[in-house]
Formats: C-alpha cells, sequence, structure tokens
RNA sequence: GGGAGCAUAGCUCAGCUGGUUCAGAGCAUCUGCCUUACAAGCAGAGGGUCCGCGGUUCGAACCCGUGUGCUCCCACCA
C-alpha cells in the first residue's frame, strides 16, 4: 500500500474515533482494577467550546487515557451544566426574536421552550469533546438538570435547611437588573470605568447656607436618608444637628457624623443612601436610617424616586445633572475612574439592592474544606499560586446566596401561605404535612404556593464529584463506592471559589470524604499578544476550524506544548503547526521502517556483535528508559506539558536523527531482520508513550507498522515503564562522574595535607586507552592531588580512580556524511574543553578557603544528563580505531 | 488599601539542594541544501549585563535585602 506524502487527519481521527466507541474502549464499569476517576468540569449547555475548555479537555484526557494504559480502570465522566442565567437569558432572547415575552408566558411553557433549546443546541459541546478525540464514558453522560440530579439538589437544600445552615433573610445583595435576579458576591466582575465625579450643593436648612456632596450617582440622590461628615471635621462642625435639604424633591434629611467618612476625599460630606449603596446600607443600620428604594427591578426608577419615575437608571441620572445645573446646585463635575461591578452572566452594571434572599452559612462548610487543603488532604497544583488564594478566601467567607430570580433551574422547595409562614419539604405533600406538624391546618381557601425562585447554578455543580453517580440520590451505591472520590480534577483557576471550594465543602459535608486529592489548575487561554479571548476581540478561534485544518491531534499538540501549569498561554497557531509537522514526522518515520520491511536480509546471516546497530539498540534503549523515567516523574508533578517536550524531543532528535540514522541499511543494502524488529519495537512502545497526546495518528501508525487488525488497538495496550535498568547500559546513561572529596573531617580521615584532595574521576575508557595525551593532561592539571586509589582494576596510577567504562556508539552524523578531518578537530576541541574544565577544577583546589570550608565533605559533581560531549567523544574515537 | 506570583535569547518558557548540563530548549531569524522517510525536511549560524542596586559566600541566574516594571486575586472611599 503506498502512503500518502503526509499524515492526513481527516479521514483517520473519524475512523479510530467511532471505532474505539463502536468497542466499547471508554465504558468502564466497576471491577478489580483500580479506578482512575475524572469529571468533567461540565461546560455551559449554552456554549461551543472556547479554547480554555480545549486545553482543560486535552489534559484530562492525556491523564485517562494514560491511566488506562497504565492498567487503571478509567472512567471520565462528561456532562454540561444548565448555566442558570446564561441560559435563560438566550431563550428569553429567542423568544424575544419570536415576538415571544417571557412574561406574557407560563413558567412551565418557558420551560418546555428552554429544554427545547437545550435539545437542539446542548448537543454541540459533546460533537467538540468528541472531534477533540477525548476518550469519555458517554453512556455517563450527566446533566445537572437531569431528573435525578434535580432530586439531589432539592434533597440537599433541605437537609442543609434542617440543619439550620441554609436560612432566608433580607440583606443586601448584588442585583443584575438586565436578568432581574439577585446574584452571589462571585457573580459579580469588576472593570475599570471612567466616570465623573458630581459636586451637588445641598442646602442647610433654615439657613443660607449650602454643603457640597460630591457622588458618582446622582440619581439615587431621591433615595437619601442622611448626610454624614466626620465628628472631627471643622469645615461642618458649626453645622452639626442641623437637617439637610435633599434638592430636587426637598425632603429634610439629618446631617450625622461617623468616623468611617474620609474627611480629605470630595468635599467630605457623604450623602447616605441605603437602599443603593452596601456602606451607605451599614451606615443607615448604625444610624437607624429610613430606607428609601427608588429603583424598580428592572433598574427604572421607582415610585419613591418620586421624579423621572419609569425611567432608566442611565438616563435619570443625565436628566437629574441636568435638573441640578438648571438649579444651580451642580457645583463642578470632575473625570473620574473608579470601579464598577458587572454582572458576570448578562453583563449589565449591578446593582446593590436590599431584598430577602437564600443564603448558605459558610463558616461550617469552610472549615473542614481549609483542614482538608491545609493537611494536604488534597494537593493544589501549582501549589505556589492558589494555596494562599484558597485560604484566604475560606478564611474570610461570607454567606452564600442561592436564589436567584429566574425558572430556569431547580426550584427553591419552600411552600407559603399566605401569610409568609413557610416551610421546606422535597415536594408538595410532604410540604403540605410538614406545614401542617408546624402551624395547624391549613385555613380554608388558603393555599400553599412555591417559592419562585431558583437556585444557583453552582448550587447544583457543587454536588457534581457525587451526583454523577448518584451519590446523593442513591448513597452507598456500587458505582459511587468504586469511583468516588475522583483521582483529580482538571479545571480553570478562575472558578476556584465557584466550584472548586465548594466542591470540597460537597464532598466533606454530604460524602465525608474529600472528591478529589489533586486539583490540577490550567491557566487562562489568552491570545498571543496576551488578551483575553473574547468574541468582541475576534480573537477566539473556532475549535472546529482549527481541528479541521491542522487535525485534532495537532491542536492538542499544540495547546498542550505551550501550557505550563497554572500559567496564562497565550496561544499561537505556530504551536499547532509544530504539532501538525511532528505527526507528518512520525508518519515518514513510518515510511521509513516499512521502506525497510519491504528489503529484509533473507540470507539468515548473523549479524556481528560489533556491528553499530547492536550498539545503536542498546544506546537507544537505554536512552529510552532514561525518558521514561523522567516522562513518569514529571507527570507525577503535573507538568505535563515539560512530559511532551521531553517525548517530543525523544522522537525527533534521538530516534529519528540518531538512532534511525544509525541503523539505517546503506545505498543498495539490505536491513538486518534483528534491527529490523527491534526498531519496530522501538517505534511501537514510542507510539504508546505518545499516544495519550496525540491518540489518532499514533493508533493509525501502530496499525500500519505491522498491519495489524482492528481490536488489536494501541489505545489499549499497556504502557509499562521498566523499573530497572540494564546494569552495564545504566553506566552508559550516567556518562562522566566526577567526585571532588575535600573537607577537614575528611581529610584528617584520610590523613591527608590541607592542600590534598581526592578526586574520583569515572570516564569512558575509550578516553583513557586512547588518549594517554588526556590522561596526562589530568595529572598535569591536579598536580596536589595526592594518589588515593582504591579500584585498582584499570591502571596503577595513583591519584585518579578510573574505573572501566562500557563502551557505546553513537552517531553523531550521519555516515555518509563522515569527515574524518571534521573529526579530529572536534576532538581536538573536546580536549580542549576538558582542559579547561581540570583546570578551573585546580583552581577550586588551590583556593585555600575552598578546601578549608567547602562542606559537605564530598561535593558530588555529577553530570545526571545525557551530554553530548562525552557521546561525541565516543563515537570520534570509536570511528577512528575503525 | 491587603495579599500572591512573575521578571533568563526577538517570542514562550526550562533551569531541582548555590559549584561544568550553567547560561539552556522550542518557536522565530539568517545561511546553505528538492541528499534515495520527511522542504510539514536536513546541515549550520547568529542572538542573553539571567530587570537595576546592595548583601551573604571561596563561589550567586539560584539565598537575603532593596528599587523598578508587569500580572493576578481579594476588599470596594462617596
Amino acid at each position: 500500500m503506498e502512503l500518502s506524502k503526509h499524515y492526513e487527519p481527516a479521514g483517520t481521527e473519524s475512523k479510530w474515533y467511532a471505532h474505539w466507541l463502536a468497542n466499547h474502549y471508554f465504558n468502564s464499569f466497576p471491577d478489580g482494577r483500580p479506578p482512575f476517576t475524572v469529571v468533567i468540569p461540565p461546560p455551559n449547555v449554552t456554549g461551543v467550546l472556547h479554547m480554555g475548555h480545549t486545553l482543560n479537555e486535552t489534559v484530562q484526557d492525556i491523564l485517562v487515557r494514560r491511566a488506562r494504559m497504565k492498567g487503571f480502570n478509567a472512567c471520565w465522566v462528561p456532562g454540561s451544566d444548565h448555566a442558570s442565567i446564561a441560559t435563560e437569558a438566550r431563550v428569553v432572547a429567542m423568544l424575544k426574536e419570536k415576538g415571544i415575552d417571557k412574561n406574557s408566558i407560563s413558567r412551565e411553557k418557558f420551560l418546555e421552550y428552554a429544554f427545547e433549546w437545550k435539545e437542539k443546541y446542548g448537543t454541540i459541546i459533546y460533537d467538540q469533546i468528541a472531534r477533540l478525540g477525548c476518550s469519555v464514558d458517554w453512556n455517563r453522560t450527566t446533566f445537572t438538570m437531569d431528573e435525578h440530579y434535580y432530586k439531589a439538589v432539592i434533597k440537599v437544600f433541605v437537609e442543609l435547611f434542617k440543619k439550620k445552615m441554609i436560612y432566608r433573610g433580607a440583606r443586601m445583595i448584588h442585583w443584575d437588573p438586565a436578568a432581574r435576579t439577585a446574584l452571589s458576591d462571585e457573580e459579580v466582575e469588576y472593570r475599570e470605568v471612567e466616570g465623573t465625579l458630581y459636586y451637588i450643593r445641598y442646602q442647610v436648612e433654615d439657613s443660607p447656607e449650602f454643603i457640597t456632596i460630591a457622588t458618582q450617582r446622582p440619581e439615587t440622590i431621591m433615595g437619601d436618608t442622611a448626610v454624614c461628615v466626620h465628628p472631627d471635621d471643622p469645615k461642618y462642625i458649626h453645622l452639626l444637628g442641623k437637617r439637610i435639604i435633599v434638592p430636587l424633591i426637598h425632603r429634610s434629611v439629618p446631617l450625622i457624623t461617623d468616623e468611617y467618612i474620609d474627611m480629605s476625599f470630595g468635599t467630605g460630606a457623604l450623602k447616605v443612601t441605603p437602599a443603593h449603596d452596601i456602606n451607605d446600607y451599614n451606615l443607615g443600620l448604625k444610624h437607624s436610617l429610613a430606607v428609601i428604594d427608588t429603583l424598580n427591578e428592572d433598574g427604572t426608577l421607582s415610585q419613591a424616586a418620586e421624579i423621572f419615575i419609569g425611567m432608566d437608571r442611565f438616563e435619570a441620572r443625565k436628566k437629574v445633572v441636568e435638573k441640578l445645573r438648571e438649579a444651580g446646585l451642580l457645583l463642578k463635575e470632575e473625570p473620574y475612574s473608579t470601579r464598577l461591578g458587572f454582572s458576570q452572566r448578562s453583563h449589565a452594571v449591578v446593582e446593590p439592592r436590599i431584598s430577602t434572599q437564600w443564603f448558605v452559612k459558610m463558616k461550617p462548610l469552610a472549615v473542614p474544606a481549609l483542614d482538608a487543603v491545609l493537611s494536604g488532604n488534597i494537593r493544589i497544583h501549582p501549589a505556589e499560586k492558589f494555596l494562599a488564594t484558597y485560604k484566604y478566601w475560606l478564611e474570610n467567607v461570607k454567606d452564600w446566596c442561592i436564589s436567584r430570580q429566574l425558572w430556569w433551574g431547580q426550584r427553591i422547595p419552600a411552600w407559603y401561605d399566605a401569610k409568609g409562614n413557610f416551610v421546606v419539604a422535597e415536594n408538595e405533600s410532604l410540604a403540605l404535612e410538614a406545614y401542617q406538624d408546624h402551624y395547624g391546618l391549613l385555613a380554608v381557601h388558603d393555599e400553599l404556593t412555591q417559592d419562585e425562585d431558583v437556585l444557583d447554578t453552582w448550587f447544583s455543580s457543587w454536588l457534581w464529584p457525587i451526583e454523577v453517580f448518584r451519590g446523593i440520590t442513591n448513597p452507598g451505591n456500587a458505582d459511587l463506592r468504586y469511583y468516588y472520590p475522583a483521582s483529580v480534577l482538571v479545571t480553570g483557576q478562575d472558578i476556584i471559589f465557584f466550584w472548586v471550594a465548594r466542591m470540597i465543602m460537597a464532598g466533606l459535608e454530604f460524602q465525608h470524604q474529600i472528591p478529589f486529592p489533586d486539583v490540577y489548575f490550567t491557566g487562562m487561554v489568552r491570545d498571543k499578544q496576551g488578551r483575553k479571548m473574547s468574541k468582541s476581540l475576534g480573537n477566539s478561534p473556532d475549535l472546529l476550524q482549527l481541528i479541521d485544518k491542522y487535525g485534532a491531534d495537532a491542536v492538542r499538540f499544540g495547546i498542550m506544548i505551550a501550557a505550563p501549569a497554572g500559567n496564562d498561554l497565550l496561544f499561537d497557531e505556530a504551536g499547532l503547526e509544530q504539532g501538525r509537522n511532528f505527526n507528518n514526522k512520525l508518519w515518514n518515520a513510518l515510511k521509513l521502517v516499512r521502506i525497510w520491511g519491504s528489503r529484509l536480509d533473507q540470507s539468515g546471516n548473523k549479524i556481528s556483535e560489533q556491528d553499530p546497530g547492536i550498539f545503536a539498540m542498546e544506546w537507544f534503549d537505554n536512552r529510552f528508559s532514561q525518558a521514561k523515567t523522567e516522562v513518569d516523574r514529571l507527570f507525577g508533578e503535573f507538568k505535563i506539558s515539560e512530559a511532551l517536550k521531553s517525548l517530543y524531543s525523544l522522537f525527533w532528535d534521538d530516534f529519528c536523527s540518531w538512532y534511525l540514522e544509525w541503523v539505517k541499511p546503506g545505498f543498495e543494502q539490505l536491513m538486518n531482520p534483528r534491527i529490523y524488529d527491534k526498531t519496530i519495537s522501538f517505534f511501537e512502545d514510542l507510539l504508546l508513550w505518545l499516544h495519550p497526546f496525540t491518540p489518532f495518528v499514533t493508533e493509525e501508525i501502530y496499525h500500519l507498522l505491522r498491519e495489524r487488525k482492528p481490536g488489536d488497538d494501541l489505545c489499549m495496550k499497556q504502557l509499562v515503564t521498566e523499573i530497572s535498568y540494564n546494569q552495564s547500559v545504566l553506566d552508559v546513561g550516567e556518562k562522566l562522574r566526577l567526585f571532588l572529596t575535600v573537607g577537614r573531617e575528611f581529610r584528617q580521615q584520610q590523613q591527608l595535607k590541607n592542600s590534598e584532595a581526592i578526586i574520583s574521576l569515572i570516564i569512558p575508557k575509550e578516553i583513557f586507552g586512547e588518549g594517554k595525551s588526556l590522561y596526562e593532561v589530568i595529572r598535569k592539571q591536579l598536580n596536589c592531588t595526592k594518589i588515593e586509589f582504591k579500584d585498582g582494576s584499570y591502571t596503577n596510577e595513583p591519584g585518579i580512580q578510573v574505573v572501566p567504562f562500557h563502551s557505546y556508539q553513537i552517531g553523531f552524523e550521519s555516515p555518509k556524511k563522515r569527515d574524518d578531518s571534521k573529526i579530529k578537530e572536534e576532538l581536538e576541541k573536546e580536549l580542549a574543553y576538558f582542559q579547561g574544565f581540570l583546570e578551573s577544577l585546580n583552581k577550586k583546589l588551590s583556593n585555600e578557603r575552598f578546601v578549608q570550608n567547602a562542606k559537605p565533605d564530598v561535593i558530588d559533581l555529577e553530570r545526571k544528563k545525557k551530554s553530548d560531549t562525552e557521546e561525541k567523544i565516543a563515537a570520534i574515537l570509536r570511528t577512528l580505531k575503525a
């Protein structure tokens, strides 16, 4: 079969994904293996996957596929979130287009439309997850408004209410006038905005004097119920006890004093509007001020405002300013930059508002959740970035406003009578029972009506790791016992409070167990100029288009290679290109070995043990083992992009550029079968390690390498890290070791003079054997060194301990290009390098203070990793010998 | 206002317990190659006061102090 010039992902990807699904590889059932559980952070059902999701999903799939190949029973639960405000807004907009006003239809009808909408658009994200190659168990797909899930949320609400951890009360909350609902503190985003500070003159009652206040919000003056100054402010001391007239509406309000006032800000006088500012509200409570709410829930002015009734708040601001100017009460306006709160969901400017809402008491939940992290039961990665943030939030947590004035969501299970008495119960009949137990028989002509509000989306999301396994509705079931807690949570750092902290609370509260031992935070995906991805900037690429252009593997590669844990990622298509090129490199390596496979040496001649190919295999075997250990370590530290870089270089540089070039048969020569077989198994093993990162291309190549049949699939193969190296080869891996032994204690022990030390040098025997000159160099440079000879196996020359080093061979250039004059040059360079090295060593030893003070006694200058230098020397020497 | 993190090549970042892996990688750039797996490639090259200043040390990209500049989180002075 003729293979194409380039790797072509399109057909391959759909073929293999369908194949994997058909074989149920991703469906998990409890069995005897250890589980590896991941629950997807459910994307909003309204949405499409953006690059942030792509990163998260890729990381999760890498972990899940790797775990599956490591022998775990991997279970990745997909799903989506009903996202109450965002979705409701979309449905309302959709209805509006159809000419339907939400307020004109019933709740039931609206929900019908909403579910219809969800059925239609809610699967887009699932298609995208599939295109990306995610190995999720589709049978376990969960939606936060599924019937069981709905029940779970209600059950938890009732339970917490019974524990007195949920209460209803009037508080100042953040109000979203566009969505007409309360918001939690976390749902408000602050942004710097250029505003205007207005200086307004308030007349002092029964006096010609004026007092000037500064405000950004002149439209709220109709809600003023006091003016406040600092008690020690000399500017106003003569006015204490007077009353002040609020302009335009001519209301008389007291002049109060409070230490809270900053005398230096503005004029030092503050208008107090308890209904529309949190600080004013607190002042109002302290000084028992009246509260006049001058806004309706949609942000228009209410009856209480007396003027401009029904006008939008921003329109009213202009009008009020105009009126004040006309009346000569506007002293000045100055530009002022301030931070305004915006609704995370509707992007409207939020309004502080007093209203009756439901709250969760957070303190009792926060204490164990904090402890779980501080004690190390839950590890946050990267810790240095998020641990302090997590701690601070939990230590200062405020009660959680969970009611939303919406229809799309779990309806609050509270029932009220006509007088406002209420009970909380899981359904209406239970509510009636509870009511009668509590309040006696329901009055004739009265009936219980359910609370109109629904619960915050996060009040359902926090149950996710439990309820995806029916842990709330069916406690203690087999799935839950097997899969809970999840193995790791991978999510964006932006929802650490919304979701992560609350899941930990819920896990501990309802399941009495942490929901996951590790949390891996991915950073924000930005464009390559560092800007946030947003629709308005047009810098948010379409995932499916990217997959069409580069292939899913390349997208995964490109986003992963650039994503250090917890760091923001600057998205650049160049990374995807690199991924595509890498996939192509794999493809071309396949083409090469297939050519070899068709030109095998069938003569049965045994290969010489001195054949360069033998050394090459030994070398690569060892190199690969090193890399495996390295990759395992990196995964352990959640340094996934590092792991990918490591494998990338292993394949491209070590396997393709070095190994394959070295074993490549000469022109018109046949391939040795033994080397060929080993090469194929190296290649397969490489594919195994790369598969979690780029599943499609590796699966395809795996099958083409040995003409495997479908069913013998890479994604279900075992990925094993050898624990022990071949010892003789291990020495090769260690390359050059040098021990410099100094220090007072040791010297005394060894009866050495101050100027003496012991050097142990372990170098390749080729260097020693061939290059007497090098040995001379060493001796000359280290003339202060006492002879200490322990091994004796190789030389009688004292002073330096030389241990025979296993020989190995390495190609440093493709054989046909070998140029002996160049090699000699190289060799001289390397010798010079050694000389310089030894010189610096000698300098150290002649430094009396170094020898005196150096601690610890043994300084190990071990070179830990492969160094081209030694490899090249060995290769050079071998070549020269030959 | 409080807290956290970061500053290393043009860009994105590695660099562990201070010492030859010590100044690295990938991308980008430049030069030369359509060489029989791969131009989505190969061979090579250039490029850095490791943010400034001080300190500790025999020795600092690394530890301490300080200044500067970025980023994020929290709190929200009208």
